[in-house]
DNA sequence: GCCAACGTTGGC
DNA sequence: GCCAACGTTGGC
């Protein structure tokens, strides 16, 4: 089962706007990266676990787990005009952006981005990676089992 | 607000 | 196809 993190500024979207509505599937809109985009529309299959990072805060960190819950489907907002996602680029025939649906899991005890770059064992993180911006990026099995400790124990 | 690092665009 | 210029990300 692969596992996944994926970046949100909570400003936007945190994981307390996930926990109040556990069940809803969020699609997640306005990623215009292709490498994040081909990571959700060609590898992302339903059930895949991931890490919520709030990035771009006073304090940035793992936040939570969600899950996918649909395989990727076009980004909407690539044909809407009004959105600041719009893609002129873009048709329905030929749609440039996707997303999945994820939902919450769980909030876990929140591991600062100060700590995993304290930890030896997470220093291959594709995260952690010297001018990294990707908004999802590939977990390591071993780099799941280990942050869910260090979750667990905070 | 600063700035390093990266991705995209577009002229040639 | 090259690469300079520009825009964005995101920690600090």
């Amino acid at each position: 089962m692969p596992y996944w993190l994926m970046k949100s500024e909570p400003d936007e979207l945190s994981i307390d706007d996930l926990a109040a509505a556990p069940a809803t599937p969020i699609p997640w809109f306005g990623v215009r990266n292709y490498q994040a985009r081909n990571f959700m529309r060609d590898d992302m299959r339903v059930g895949d676990l991931i890490l919520f990072y709030h990035s771009s805060c006073a304090e940035p960190g793992i936040a939570g787990v969600v899950e996918v819950v649909s395989v990727a489907y076009p980004d909407e907002t690539q044909f809407d005009t009004a959105s600041k996602y719009y893609d002129a680029k873009a048709t329905r025939e030929t749609p440039r952006w996707f997303n999945v649906d994820v939902r919450f899991v769980r909030k876990g005890g929140f591991l600062p981005l100060r700590r995993l770059r304290d930890c030896p064992a997470l220093a291959g993180m594709r995260l952690l990676a010297k001018g990294s911006r990707l908004s999802i990026t590939p977990v390591e099995a071993d780099e799941w089992r280990l942050i869910e400790s260090l979750t667990a124990a905070s």
